[in-house]
DNA sequence: TAGTGGTCTAGACCACAGC
DNA sequence: CTGTGGTCTAGACCACTAT
C-alpha cells in the first residue's frame, strides 16, 4: 500500500497537479527521504487509476521544482540537497595570485578535489557586449580562453575569458596551462597591476549544451557571472563570462558601507 | 509554408528535440520575433507529420528556457526580453542614507516607478540560518519586516527583513514607513553606525507562491540574495533575504584587487 | 529477463480567446 | 462559432538498469 491518498475527480484543481502535491508532501514530511526512489509510474497508474500520461505529468512538475530527479531505468529518486558552496569575493586578492594560486582554486581547495578540463586557447571574434567592454571595433579580435572547472569530478562552472589581442599574443597566456597564479598573475607580470574587478550577476535557465556540460537535471537554473578586469590605467584588460551550476553555488560579497 | 524544415526519423535526437531546436533557431535568427505567435500546435503537428504529445514536448522543451510564454486559448509567444536591471552594489552608500533615499530607491528610480506594498511588521522566531546570524538563541524572536517591491507596477521582488528585538522594538523601524532613508538610517540613528553588508547569492527556481507574487512565468528562475547588516562593533544588526525575479535582474559587484 | 523511464501515436473532452 | 492550448486515455515500442 503505498502512502498516499486518492485524488477528487470532481475538484477543480487537475489531477496530474493533485498527485504532485500529494508527492511533493510526503517528500516534505519525509516520508520519501533524500535519495529515495519515488513509486514507479506504472504503481502510480495503478494506485490513482489514471493513464501513465497523467502521472508523467505530475512526476514533471516536481522534476521542474529540482525536487526529484528520473533515472532511465532505474526510477524517480528525491535529489539530495547539494552541500552550499560559498565562493568569497576576495579570491582575486593579490595575495592569492602572489601564493600562486588561481582563483578557482582558492576557491575550491577547501570544498573537494578542483579540477579544469576541456581547455580551448583560440583567436576569435567576441560577442557583441563582450567587445564593448573590452573597446574593441566592430570586426576585432580577442584572445579567447575557454575551459571547464570541476570539484570532486563534477563538472560546476564553464567559463570564457576574453583578452584584447595586443596584450596576450605571444605571451603565457594562450598557453593551455598559463604557470603559477593563472592568467591574472600573468597580466601583472605583463605591466598590468590589477587594481579592479567588476562583477555582473544575474541567473537564467541553461542551455541543452549548458545541461551537457554541467550534468544539470531539468528546473536547474545556472547563475551567469560576467567579470571585468581593470588595470592601474582603468583599462578593461580581461572579460571572463561564466556559468555556474546553479545547484549550491553561493556567491559572497562584502560591500562597504561607507 | 512554414518557415520550418523537416525532421529526421532516422536521426538518433527524438523528433521533439528536433523540433524545438529548429524552433529554438527561429527565435535565435529573428524569424520568430519577440512577442510574435509561434505556429499553433495543430500547423506543427501537420507540417512535421507527428502527434500532438510530440509537438507539445518539443514546446515545453522552449517553455521550460524561458524563451516562450503560451497563452490558453491564444497561442504560443515569443517571450519579451525585459530590460536589464542593474543594481549597483553602492545602493547601500551612506550618502544615499544621508540624502534620505532607501536602497531600493535608489537603484531604482532610474529604471522606473518604483513602489512598495504589502508591508507587514510583526515579531517571530526567524528561521534557523537566519537565526544564528543574528546570534539569537533557540526560541529567539526579531522583529520581521516584509515588503513587496514593485517597478512600474510590476513586481520584482520580495524582501523580508530580520532585526534584533532589542534593537528595533518600539522604535520606527516597527513602522510600516520607517522614515527617510529606511531602515538602515534608523539603525544609524539608533547609535549602531554600519560599516559592511555581506550578501550571498544564489538561484533556485520559484515556488508556487513566489510564482505568484512576482507573477513569473514557468522557466523563470529567481535570485536569491541574503544580505546582513554589521555595524562598528561588527554586530549583526539586520539580516535581509530577498528573492527577485530573475528576469532582467542584474546585480553589479565591485571588487578591489588588491 | 523483468522492470524502469523515454518517446510516440491517435484519438477525446474541456476551458479560454476572439470574431 | 472556430481555433487555441490544457488535460486525459489506452495503448505501443524503445533504451537503460539490475538480476
Amino acid at each position: 500500500m503505498l502512502p498516499l491518498h486518492r485524488i477528487d475527480r470532481d475538484d477543480k484543481v487537475p489531477p496530474y497537479r493533485q498527485i504532485a502535491a500529494q508527492l511533493r508532501d510526503r517528500i516534505g514530511d519525509g516520508t520519501f527521504r533524500t535519495g529515495a526512489r519515488l513509486p514507479s509510474e506504472a504503481q502510480l497508474m495503478e494506485h490513482y487509476g489514471v493513464a501513465r500520461m497523467t502521472v508523467r505529468e505530475a512526476l514533471r512538475e516536481l522534476a521542474s521544482e529540482g525536487l526529484t530527479v528520473a533515472q532511465h531505468g532505474r526510477g524517480v529518486f528525491v535529489k539530495a540537497r547539494p552541500p552550499v558552496r560559498r565562493v568569497a569575493a576576495d579570491r582575486f586578492a593579490r595575495r592569492h595570485r602572489d601564493g600562486g594560486r588561481a582563483a578557482f582554486l582558492v576557491e575550491a581547495s577547501t570544498l573537494g578535489v578542483p579540477a579544469v578540463d576541456r581547455i580551448v586557447v583560440t583567436e576569435a571574434i567576441p560577442p557583441a557586449h563582450v567587445r564593448e567592454l573590452l573597446g574593441l571595433p566592430a570586426q576585432g579580435r580577442a584572445v579567447v580562453r575557454s575551459r571547464r572547472y570541476l570539484l570532486d569530478g563534477r563538472p560546476v562552472e564553464l567559463a570564457t575569458s576574453y583578452l584584447p589581442v595586443d596584450i596576450a599574443r605571444g605571451t603565457p597566456i594562450t598557453d593551455v596551462n598559463p604557470g603559477p597564479g593563472g592568467i591574472y598573475a600573468r597580466l601583472e607580470d605583463l605591466g598590468h597591476p590589477l587594481v579592479e574587478f567588476v562583477e555582473h550577476v544575474s541567473t537564467r535557465m541553461p542551455t541543452a549544451h549548458e545541461c551537457r556540460a554541467l550534468a544539470l537535471g531539468s528546473g536547474e537554473p545556472v547563475l551567469m557571472v560576467l567579470r571585468r578586469a581593470v588595470d592601474a590605467r582603468g583599462r578593461v584588460v580581461e572579460i571572463c563570462d561564466t556559468v555556474k551550476a546553479g545547484n549550491g553555488y553561493v556567491l559572497e560579497y562584502r560591500i562597504p558601507a561607507i
